[in-house]
DNA sequence: TTCTCATTTTATAAAATTTTTACATGTTTC
DNA sequence: GAAACATGTAAAAATTTTATAAAATGAGAA
Protein backbone atom coordinates (compact mmCIF):
# COMPACT_ATOMS: atom_id res chain seq x y z
CA UNK A 1 0.00 0.00 0.00
CA UNK A 2 1.11 2.84 -0.95
CA UNK A 3 1.10 6.36 0.88
CA UNK A 4 1.45 9.88 -0.56
CA UNK A 5 1.49 12.90 0.80
CA UNK A 6 0.11 15.63 -0.91
CA UNK A 7 1.45 19.72 -0.66
CA UNK A 8 -1.04 22.06 -1.63
CA UNK A 9 -2.77 25.15 -0.80
CA UNK A 10 -5.82 24.72 -2.58
CA UNK A 11 -8.22 23.05 -1.29
CA UNK A 12 -10.13 21.72 -4.60
CA UNK A 13 -6.86 20.40 -5.96
CA UNK A 14 -6.42 18.76 -2.81
CA UNK A 15 -9.51 17.35 -2.42
CA UNK A 16 -9.16 16.71 -6.60
CA UNK A 17 -6.00 14.54 -6.53
CA UNK A 18 -7.13 12.73 -2.50
CA UNK A 19 -10.48 11.12 -4.69
CA UNK A 20 -8.15 10.05 -7.24
CA UNK A 21 -5.23 8.66 -5.26
CA UNK A 22 -7.83 6.83 -3.16
CA UNK A 23 -9.00 5.01 -6.14
CA UNK A 24 -5.02 3.49 -6.93
CA UNK A 25 -5.58 2.66 -2.90
CA UNK A 26 -3.16 5.04 -1.93
CA UNK A 27 -3.15 5.93 1.66
CA UNK A 28 -3.10 10.08 1.95
CA UNK A 29 -1.44 12.72 3.94
CA UNK A 30 -2.04 16.13 3.31
CA UNK A 31 -0.20 19.85 4.30
CA UNK A 32 -1.10 22.70 3.05
CA UNK A 33 2.08 25.03 3.61
CA UNK A 34 5.86 24.18 2.80
CA UNK A 35 6.92 23.87 6.06
CA UNK A 36 4.62 21.85 7.21
CA UNK A 37 4.97 19.76 4.14
CA UNK A 38 8.54 19.40 4.88
CA UNK A 39 7.66 17.58 8.39
CA UNK A 40 5.53 15.16 7.00
CA UNK A 41 7.57 14.40 4.86
CA UNK A 42 10.57 13.81 6.91
CA UNK A 43 8.23 12.07 9.59
CA UNK A 44 6.05 9.93 7.06
CA UNK A 45 8.85 9.17 4.27
CA UNK A 46 5.98 9.01 1.88
CA UNK A 47 5.96 6.73 -1.11
CA UNK A 48 5.50 10.05 -3.28
CA UNK A 49 5.10 13.96 -2.76
CA UNK A 50 3.31 16.21 -4.89
CA UNK A 51 4.29 19.20 -4.60
CA UNK A 52 2.78 22.08 -5.82
CA UNK A 53 5.63 25.02 -6.53
CA UNK A 54 4.36 28.11 -5.16
CA UNK A 55 3.32 27.62 -1.49
CA UNK A 56 2.95 29.61 1.81
CA UNK A 57 5.87 29.23 4.12
CA UNK A 58 8.36 28.06 2.47
CA UNK A 59 8.69 27.83 -1.57
CA UNK A 60 8.23 24.55 -2.93
CA UNK A 61 11.76 24.09 -4.47
CA UNK A 62 13.14 24.52 -1.21
CA UNK A 63 10.92 22.08 0.16
CA UNK A 64 12.11 19.94 -2.87
CA UNK A 65 15.47 20.15 -1.85
CA UNK A 66 15.48 19.16 1.58
CA UNK A 67 13.40 16.68 1.20
CA UNK A 68 15.73 14.97 -1.66
CA UNK A 69 18.98 16.02 0.88
CA UNK A 70 17.54 13.65 3.53
CA UNK A 71 15.80 11.08 1.62
CA UNK A 72 14.52 9.29 -1.78
CA UNK A 73 10.89 9.80 -1.75
CA UNK A 74 9.50 10.51 -5.67
CA UNK A 75 8.03 14.03 -5.85
CA UNK A 76 5.96 15.40 -8.75
CA UNK A 77 5.84 19.46 -8.96
CA UNK A 78 3.32 20.78 -9.90
CA UNK A 79 3.14 24.31 -11.78
CA UNK A 80 1.41 27.12 -12.69
CA UNK A 81 3.09 28.15 -15.88
CA UNK A 82 5.51 26.14 -17.93
CA UNK A 83 7.97 29.19 -17.61
CA UNK A 84 8.55 27.78 -14.50
CA UNK A 85 9.18 24.22 -15.04
CA UNK A 86 11.97 25.34 -16.75
CA UNK A 87 13.62 27.05 -13.57
CA UNK A 88 12.71 23.93 -11.88
CA UNK A 89 15.10 21.86 -14.43
CA UNK A 90 17.42 24.62 -14.51
CA UNK A 91 18.03 24.37 -10.69
CA UNK A 92 18.10 20.64 -10.33
CA UNK A 93 15.68 20.09 -8.31
CA UNK A 94 15.47 16.91 -8.65
CA UNK A 95 11.85 16.26 -9.11
CA UNK A 96 10.97 12.97 -10.37
CA UNK A 97 8.24 14.65 -12.77
CA UNK A 98 6.46 18.21 -13.28
CA UNK A 99 2.89 18.88 -14.35
CA UNK A 100 1.41 22.32 -15.31
CA UNK A 101 -1.75 22.96 -14.21
CA UNK A 102 -4.31 22.82 -15.28
CA UNK A 103 -3.73 19.43 -16.01
CA UNK A 104 -5.86 16.21 -16.51
CA UNK A 105 -6.73 13.50 -14.07
CA UNK A 106 -5.83 11.21 -17.15
CA UNK A 107 -2.57 11.99 -17.05
CA UNK A 108 -1.79 12.76 -13.72
CA UNK A 109 -2.93 9.41 -12.86
CA UNK A 110 -0.74 8.21 -15.24
CA UNK A 111 2.59 9.93 -14.10
CA UNK A 112 1.88 8.61 -10.34
CA UNK A 113 1.37 4.99 -11.63
CA UNK A 114 4.47 5.82 -14.25
CA UNK A 115 6.18 6.85 -10.75
CA UNK A 116 5.92 3.70 -9.05
CA UNK A 117 6.68 1.46 -11.41
CA UNK A 118 10.21 3.72 -11.94
CA UNK A 119 10.71 3.39 -8.10
CA UNK A 120 9.83 -0.67 -7.91
CA UNK A 121 12.07 -0.76 -10.95
CA UNK A 122 14.79 0.75 -9.29
CA UNK A 123 14.54 -1.26 -6.35
CA UNK A 124 14.99 -4.66 -8.19
CA UNK A 125 17.75 -3.78 -9.75
CA UNK A 126 19.43 -2.64 -6.53
CA UNK A 127 18.60 -5.81 -5.01
CA UNK A 128 20.48 -8.32 -7.91
CA UNK A 129 23.98 -7.09 -8.01
CA UNK A 130 25.25 -9.95 -5.88
CA UNK A 131 24.71 -12.84 -8.94
CA UNK A 132 27.78 -13.84 -10.35
CA UNK A 133 26.80 -16.61 -12.50
CA UNK A 134 24.02 -17.26 -14.84
CA UNK A 135 23.56 -20.06 -16.80
CA UNK A 136 20.53 -20.77 -19.29
CA UNK A 137 19.95 -23.85 -21.27
CA UNK A 138 23.53 -23.09 -23.71
CA UNK A 139 23.91 -19.95 -22.34
CA UNK A 140 26.28 -18.79 -19.74
CA UNK A 141 26.88 -15.25 -18.36
CA UNK A 142 29.56 -14.67 -15.46
CA UNK A 143 28.97 -11.38 -14.52
CA UNK A 144 32.33 -10.81 -12.46
CA UNK A 145 34.29 -12.15 -15.15
CA UNK A 146 32.33 -10.35 -17.98
CA UNK A 147 32.19 -13.10 -20.08
CA UNK A 148 29.51 -14.72 -22.15
CA UNK A 149 29.48 -17.96 -23.64
CA UNK A 150 27.30 -19.63 -26.20
CA UNK A 151 27.12 -23.30 -26.48
CA UNK A 152 30.74 -23.64 -25.33
CA UNK A 153 31.98 -20.45 -27.62
CA UNK A 154 32.85 -17.40 -26.31
CA UNK A 155 30.97 -14.32 -27.35
CA UNK A 156 32.47 -10.92 -27.38
CA UNK A 157 29.48 -8.18 -26.30
CA UNK A 158 29.79 -4.45 -25.78
CA UNK A 159 29.23 -3.01 -22.78
CA UNK A 160 25.79 -2.12 -23.88
CA UNK A 161 24.91 -5.47 -24.98
CA UNK A 162 26.38 -7.02 -22.32
CA UNK A 163 24.54 -4.64 -19.34
CA UNK A 164 21.19 -5.63 -21.06
CA UNK A 165 21.75 -9.14 -21.20
CA UNK A 166 22.44 -9.26 -17.54
CA UNK A 167 20.02 -7.16 -16.61
CA UNK A 168 17.15 -9.03 -18.67
CA UNK A 169 18.78 -12.61 -17.37
CA UNK A 170 18.97 -11.79 -13.85
CA UNK A 171 15.04 -11.46 -14.18
CA UNK A 172 13.91 -13.79 -16.46
CA UNK A 173 10.17 -13.41 -17.62
CA UNK A 174 10.25 -9.70 -16.09
CA UNK A 175 8.92 -7.39 -18.99
CA UNK A 176 10.97 -4.28 -19.41
CA UNK A 177 9.53 -0.99 -21.60
CA UNK A 178 12.62 0.61 -23.63
CA UNK A 179 11.73 3.91 -21.68
CA UNK A 180 12.57 1.16 -18.47
CA UNK A 181 15.79 -0.09 -20.13
CA UNK A 182 17.09 3.92 -21.56
CA UNK A 183 16.59 4.90 -17.59
CA UNK A 184 18.19 1.54 -15.71
CA UNK A 185 20.76 1.01 -18.23
CA UNK A 186 21.57 4.73 -20.05
CA UNK A 187 20.42 6.47 -17.02
CA UNK A 188 17.80 9.00 -16.51
CA UNK A 189 19.47 12.02 -17.86
CA UNK A 190 19.94 9.75 -21.85
CA UNK A 191 18.15 12.20 -23.83
CA UNK A 192 17.29 9.80 -27.33
CA UNK A 193 15.29 8.14 -29.14
CA UNK A 194 13.95 4.64 -27.74
CA UNK A 195 14.79 3.03 -30.75
CA UNK A 196 18.46 2.90 -29.94
CA UNK A 197 17.32 -0.12 -27.86
CA UNK A 198 15.70 -1.49 -30.89
CA UNK A 199 19.54 -1.64 -32.11
CA UNK A 200 21.25 -3.36 -29.47
CA UNK A 201 18.89 -6.22 -28.57
CA UNK A 202 19.00 -6.90 -32.26
CA UNK A 203 22.82 -6.82 -32.13
CA UNK A 204 22.59 -8.52 -28.85
CA UNK A 205 20.55 -11.33 -30.73
CA UNK A 206 22.63 -11.49 -33.39
CA UNK A 207 25.19 -12.50 -31.10
CA UNK A 208 23.58 -15.35 -28.72
CA UNK A 209 20.40 -16.10 -30.48
CA UNK A 210 20.80 -19.29 -32.84
CA UNK A 211 17.82 -18.35 -34.96
CA UNK A 212 17.38 -14.84 -35.22
CA UNK A 213 13.39 -15.55 -36.79
CA UNK A 214 12.58 -17.35 -33.26
CA UNK A 215 14.67 -15.79 -30.57
CA UNK A 216 15.01 -18.37 -27.81
CA UNK A 217 16.96 -16.28 -25.20
CA UNK A 218 15.30 -12.47 -25.67
CA UNK A 219 11.59 -12.24 -26.09
CA UNK A 220 9.96 -9.09 -27.78
CA UNK A 221 6.24 -8.88 -25.60
CA UNK A 222 4.58 -6.90 -28.26
CA UNK A 223 3.30 -3.17 -27.18
CA UNK A 224 5.28 -3.37 -23.90
CA UNK A 225 9.13 -4.19 -25.03
CA UNK A 226 11.52 -6.95 -24.06
CA UNK A 227 12.25 -9.92 -21.76
CA UNK A 228 14.12 -12.54 -20.74
CA UNK A 229 12.51 -15.98 -21.68
CA UNK A 230 11.57 -17.45 -18.37
CA UNK A 231 10.96 -21.37 -18.97
CA UNK A 232 14.54 -22.21 -19.75
CA UNK B 1 28.29 -8.63 6.79
CA UNK B 2 29.84 -5.11 7.03
CA UNK B 3 30.13 -3.58 10.33
CA UNK B 4 29.96 0.33 10.50
CA UNK B 5 30.93 2.73 12.93
CA UNK B 6 29.11 6.57 12.90
CA UNK B 7 31.14 9.18 14.65
CA UNK B 8 28.15 11.75 14.85
CA UNK B 9 26.79 14.22 17.33
CA UNK B 10 23.79 15.03 15.62
CA UNK B 11 21.09 12.47 16.41
CA UNK B 12 19.36 13.03 13.83
CA UNK B 13 21.54 12.40 11.40
CA UNK B 14 22.72 9.25 13.01
CA UNK B 15 18.95 7.81 12.80
CA UNK B 16 19.17 8.56 8.97
CA UNK B 17 22.37 7.06 8.13
CA UNK B 18 21.70 4.15 10.64
CA UNK B 19 18.30 3.51 8.61
CA UNK B 20 19.82 3.46 5.37
CA UNK B 21 22.57 1.52 6.03
CA UNK B 22 20.81 -1.42 7.82
CA UNK B 23 19.22 -1.54 4.57
CA UNK B 24 22.43 -2.11 3.03
CA UNK B 25 22.73 -4.86 5.74
CA UNK B 26 25.84 -3.51 7.59
CA UNK B 27 25.70 -3.56 11.24
CA UNK B 28 26.24 -0.24 12.96
CA UNK B 29 27.95 1.00 15.88
CA UNK B 30 27.51 4.88 16.96
CA UNK B 31 29.31 7.01 18.68
CA UNK B 32 28.75 10.54 19.92
CA UNK B 33 31.86 12.15 20.82
CA UNK B 34 35.74 11.57 19.37
CA UNK B 35 37.11 10.49 21.84
CA UNK B 36 34.53 7.42 22.25
CA UNK B 37 34.31 6.69 18.35
CA UNK B 38 38.18 7.03 18.42
CA UNK B 39 38.12 3.99 20.93
CA UNK B 40 35.16 2.23 19.05
CA UNK B 41 37.12 2.02 15.93
CA UNK B 42 40.47 1.05 17.76
CA UNK B 43 38.76 -1.92 19.47
CA UNK B 44 36.35 -3.11 16.75
CA UNK B 45 38.09 -2.15 13.32
CA UNK B 46 34.60 -1.66 11.81
CA UNK B 47 34.67 -1.61 8.01
CA UNK B 48 34.09 2.17 7.47
CA UNK B 49 33.93 4.81 9.50
CA UNK B 50 31.56 7.53 8.83
CA UNK B 51 33.05 10.53 10.76
CA UNK B 52 31.79 13.98 11.59
CA UNK B 53 34.33 16.64 11.35
CA UNK B 54 33.13 18.70 14.01
CA UNK B 55 32.93 16.58 17.47
CA UNK B 56 32.75 17.15 21.42
CA UNK B 57 35.91 16.21 23.07
CA UNK B 58 38.14 15.85 19.81
CA UNK B 59 37.89 16.92 16.31
CA UNK B 60 37.00 14.61 13.36
CA UNK B 61 40.57 15.42 12.05
CA UNK B 62 42.35 14.37 14.45
CA UNK B 63 39.76 11.24 14.94
CA UNK B 64 40.65 10.40 11.19
CA UNK B 65 44.47 10.57 12.19
CA UNK B 66 44.87 8.75 14.98
CA UNK B 67 42.68 5.91 12.98
CA UNK B 68 44.82 6.03 10.21
CA UNK B 69 47.80 5.92 11.60
CA UNK B 70 47.30 2.31 13.31
CA UNK B 71 45.13 0.70 11.14
CA UNK B 72 43.47 0.70 7.56
CA UNK B 73 39.59 1.17 8.05
CA UNK B 74 37.92 2.98 5.48
CA UNK B 75 36.59 6.63 6.37
CA UNK B 76 34.11 8.95 4.83
CA UNK B 77 34.36 12.31 6.21
CA UNK B 78 31.32 14.61 6.93
CA UNK B 79 31.79 18.48 6.83
CA UNK B 80 29.34 20.96 6.99
CA UNK B 81 31.20 23.21 4.28
CA UNK B 82 32.54 22.84 1.58
CA UNK B 83 35.71 25.24 2.78
CA UNK B 84 36.84 22.37 5.49
CA UNK B 85 37.19 19.79 2.85
CA UNK B 86 40.10 21.70 1.60
CA UNK B 87 41.09 21.72 4.47
CA UNK B 88 40.96 18.03 5.26
CA UNK B 89 42.23 17.26 1.63
CA UNK B 90 45.25 19.95 2.83
CA UNK B 91 45.70 18.21 5.47
CA UNK B 92 46.65 15.03 4.10
CA UNK B 93 44.32 13.17 6.43
CA UNK B 94 43.84 10.52 4.47
CA UNK B 95 39.68 10.24 4.51
CA UNK B 96 38.43 8.02 1.41
CA UNK B 97 35.76 10.51 0.79
CA UNK B 98 34.03 13.77 1.55
CA UNK B 99 30.82 14.23 1.66
CA UNK B 100 29.06 17.79 2.61
CA UNK B 101 26.21 18.41 4.27
CA UNK B 102 23.91 18.48 3.65
CA UNK B 103 23.95 15.24 1.39
CA UNK B 104 21.59 13.18 -0.40
CA UNK B 105 20.90 9.82 0.56
CA UNK B 106 21.34 8.66 -2.94
CA UNK B 107 24.66 10.19 -2.81
CA UNK B 108 25.46 8.95 0.83
CA UNK B 109 24.82 5.06 -0.68
CA UNK B 110 26.25 5.31 -3.51
CA UNK B 111 29.71 6.36 -2.36
CA UNK B 112 29.24 3.85 0.72
CA UNK B 113 28.98 1.40 -1.90
CA UNK B 114 31.89 2.62 -3.95
CA UNK B 115 34.03 2.25 -0.92
CA UNK B 116 33.04 -1.11 -0.31
CA UNK B 117 33.59 -2.17 -3.81
CA UNK B 118 37.16 -0.61 -3.67
CA UNK B 119 38.55 -2.54 -0.41
CA UNK B 120 36.96 -5.31 -1.72
CA UNK B 121 39.34 -5.12 -4.58
CA UNK B 122 42.14 -3.78 -3.08
CA UNK B 123 41.77 -7.29 -0.59
CA UNK B 124 41.60 -8.93 -3.73
CA UNK B 125 44.82 -7.65 -5.23
CA UNK B 126 47.10 -8.27 -1.57
CA UNK B 127 45.76 -12.13 -2.01
CA UNK B 128 47.81 -13.26 -4.47
CA UNK B 129 50.72 -11.30 -4.63
CA UNK B 130 51.99 -13.62 -2.09
CA UNK B 131 53.42 -15.64 -4.74
CA UNK B 132 57.04 -15.28 -5.61
CA UNK B 133 57.12 -16.91 -8.83
CA UNK B 134 54.26 -16.52 -12.33
CA UNK B 135 55.05 -18.03 -15.58
CA UNK B 136 52.90 -17.96 -18.68
CA UNK B 137 54.07 -19.62 -21.35
CA UNK B 138 57.33 -18.05 -22.12
CA UNK B 139 57.03 -15.42 -20.01
CA UNK B 140 58.14 -15.43 -16.14
CA UNK B 141 57.98 -13.36 -13.19
CA UNK B 142 59.98 -13.44 -10.18
CA UNK B 143 58.27 -10.73 -8.59
CA UNK B 144 60.96 -11.34 -5.09
CA UNK B 145 63.52 -10.79 -7.26
CA UNK B 146 61.97 -7.95 -9.36
CA UNK B 147 62.73 -9.88 -12.32
CA UNK B 148 60.56 -10.40 -15.75
CA UNK B 149 61.91 -12.72 -18.78
CA UNK B 150 60.10 -13.20 -22.09
CA UNK B 151 61.73 -15.88 -24.05
CA UNK B 152 64.44 -16.68 -21.87
CA UNK B 153 65.38 -13.39 -22.13
CA UNK B 154 65.69 -10.34 -19.30
CA UNK B 155 63.55 -7.73 -19.62
CA UNK B 156 63.84 -4.42 -18.04
CA UNK B 157 60.63 -2.96 -16.32
CA UNK B 158 60.46 0.42 -14.61
CA UNK B 159 58.54 0.37 -11.15
CA UNK B 160 55.28 1.48 -12.81
CA UNK B 161 55.45 -1.20 -15.19
CA UNK B 162 56.34 -4.07 -13.25
CA UNK B 163 53.82 -3.23 -10.67
CA UNK B 164 51.09 -3.57 -12.93
CA UNK B 165 52.12 -6.85 -14.47
CA UNK B 166 52.27 -8.49 -10.88
CA UNK B 167 48.98 -7.11 -9.77
CA UNK B 168 47.25 -8.09 -13.37
CA UNK B 169 49.54 -11.44 -14.20
CA UNK B 170 48.48 -12.36 -9.93
CA UNK B 171 44.74 -12.33 -11.15
CA UNK B 172 44.43 -13.20 -14.36
CA UNK B 173 40.90 -13.12 -16.29
CA UNK B 174 40.19 -9.91 -13.71
CA UNK B 175 39.49 -6.75 -15.52
CA UNK B 176 40.82 -4.04 -13.67
CA UNK B 177 39.49 -0.38 -15.01
CA UNK B 178 42.41 2.79 -15.60
CA UNK B 179 40.68 4.09 -12.11
CA UNK B 180 41.20 0.57 -10.42
CA UNK B 181 44.77 0.51 -11.07
CA UNK B 182 45.06 4.05 -10.55
CA UNK B 183 43.42 3.35 -7.04
CA UNK B 184 45.40 0.45 -6.41
CA UNK B 185 49.26 1.12 -8.05
CA UNK B 186 49.15 4.84 -7.78
CA UNK B 187 47.65 5.46 -4.31
CA UNK B 188 43.99 6.65 -3.52
CA UNK B 189 45.46 10.17 -3.67
CA UNK B 190 47.26 10.59 -6.97
CA UNK B 191 45.49 13.07 -8.99
CA UNK B 192 45.60 13.28 -12.42
CA UNK B 193 44.17 11.32 -15.78
CA UNK B 194 43.18 7.92 -16.50
CA UNK B 195 44.96 7.90 -20.03
CA UNK B 196 48.23 7.93 -17.49
CA UNK B 197 47.50 4.35 -17.74
CA UNK B 198 46.95 3.90 -21.30
CA UNK B 199 51.00 5.10 -21.35
CA UNK B 200 51.78 2.88 -18.90
CA UNK B 201 50.53 -0.42 -20.37
CA UNK B 202 51.24 0.99 -23.64
CA UNK B 203 55.05 0.65 -22.61
CA UNK B 204 54.83 -2.46 -20.81
CA UNK B 205 53.20 -4.26 -24.02
CA UNK B 206 55.83 -3.02 -25.76
CA UNK B 207 58.24 -4.58 -23.81
CA UNK B 208 56.45 -7.60 -23.04
CA UNK B 209 53.92 -8.74 -26.02
CA UNK B 210 55.92 -10.56 -29.14
CA UNK B 211 52.63 -8.47 -31.30
CA UNK B 212 52.07 -5.90 -30.43
CA UNK B 213 48.77 -5.84 -32.80
CA UNK B 214 47.56 -9.17 -31.03
CA UNK B 215 48.49 -8.88 -27.15
CA UNK B 216 49.02 -12.12 -25.70
CA UNK B 217 49.34 -11.11 -22.20
CA UNK B 218 48.00 -7.91 -21.25
CA UNK B 219 44.79 -7.37 -23.22
CA UNK B 220 42.30 -4.95 -23.10
CA UNK B 221 38.30 -4.84 -22.14
CA UNK B 222 36.40 -2.60 -24.44
CA UNK B 223 35.05 0.08 -22.43
CA UNK B 224 36.12 -1.28 -18.89
CA UNK B 225 39.76 -1.85 -18.92
CA UNK B 226 42.06 -3.88 -19.22
CA UNK B 227 43.08 -7.35 -18.06
CA UNK B 228 45.88 -10.65 -18.04
CA UNK B 229 44.88 -13.37 -20.36
CA UNK B 230 43.46 -15.87 -18.11
CA UNK B 231 43.48 -18.90 -20.94
CA UNK B 232 47.75 -19.49 -20.89
C1' DT C 1 74.59 21.92 -12.07
C1' DT C 2 73.75 18.66 -15.82
C1' DC C 3 72.39 14.34 -17.24
C1' DT C 4 69.41 10.45 -17.19
C1' DC C 5 65.46 7.98 -16.70
C1' DA C 6 60.74 7.30 -15.22
C1' DT C 7 56.59 9.42 -15.41
C1' DT C 8 53.01 12.42 -16.93
C1' DT C 9 50.86 15.10 -20.29
C1' DT C 10 49.55 16.15 -24.88
C1' DA C 11 48.35 15.36 -29.61
C1' DT C 12 46.80 12.65 -33.13
C1' DA C 13 45.48 8.37 -35.33
C1' DA C 14 42.92 4.24 -35.27
C1' DA C 15 39.35 1.26 -33.72
C1' DA C 16 35.04 0.02 -31.73
C1' DT C 17 30.79 1.25 -30.16
C1' DT C 18 26.64 3.87 -30.10
C1' DT C 19 23.17 6.51 -32.23
C1' DT C 20 20.62 7.78 -35.96
C1' DT C 21 18.38 6.98 -40.18
C1' DA C 22 15.71 4.75 -43.64
C1' DC C 23 13.08 1.28 -44.90
C1' DA C 24 11.14 -3.52 -44.47
C1' DT C 25 8.21 -6.44 -42.03
C1' DG C 26 4.65 -7.57 -38.64
C1' DT C 27 0.64 -6.80 -35.66
C1' DT C 28 -3.52 -4.76 -34.15
C1' DT C 29 -7.90 -2.41 -34.86
C1' DC C 30 -11.65 -0.86 -37.29
C1' DG D 1 -8.36 -5.54 -46.10
C1' DA D 2 -6.47 -0.99 -45.08
C1' DA D 3 -4.66 2.25 -41.87
C1' DA D 4 -2.02 3.02 -37.95
C1' DC D 5 1.37 1.65 -35.23
C1' DA D 6 5.16 -1.33 -33.37
C1' DT D 7 9.13 -3.96 -34.25
C1' DG D 8 13.14 -5.85 -37.23
C1' DT D 9 17.12 -5.01 -39.98
C1' DA D 10 21.06 -3.04 -41.96
C1' DA D 11 24.13 0.44 -42.82
C1' DA D 12 25.83 5.37 -42.46
C1' DA D 13 27.10 8.98 -39.24
C1' DA D 14 28.54 10.45 -34.87
C1' DT D 15 30.65 9.66 -30.69
C1' DT D 16 33.51 7.44 -27.48
C1' DT D 17 37.33 4.76 -26.29
C1' DT D 18 41.84 3.07 -27.04
C1' DA D 19 46.62 3.06 -29.30
C1' DT D 20 50.73 5.24 -30.25
C1' DA D 21 54.32 8.41 -30.36
C1' DA D 22 56.44 12.38 -28.94
C1' DA D 23 57.15 16.29 -25.94
C1' DA D 24 57.22 18.18 -21.21
C1' DT D 25 57.95 17.52 -16.42
C1' DG D 26 60.19 16.04 -12.36
C1' DA D 27 63.23 13.45 -9.35
C1' DG D 28 67.49 11.58 -8.41
C1' DA D 29 72.46 10.53 -9.49
C1' DA D 30 76.88 11.74 -11.10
Amino acid sequence: MKEVLIIEDDPEIINLLEIHLQDLSCTVIKAMDGKQGLDLALEKKPDLCILDISLPSMDGIEVCQKIRAVQNTSIIMLTAKSEEIDRVIGLEVGADDYITKPFSIREFIARVKAIFRRAKLIQESMNTESVSELSFDDLSISVEKRRVGVAGKKIELSPKEFELLVLMASHPGKSYSRSDLLRIIWGYDFDGYEHTVNSHINRLRAKIEPDMNEPKFILTTWGVGYKFNEEL
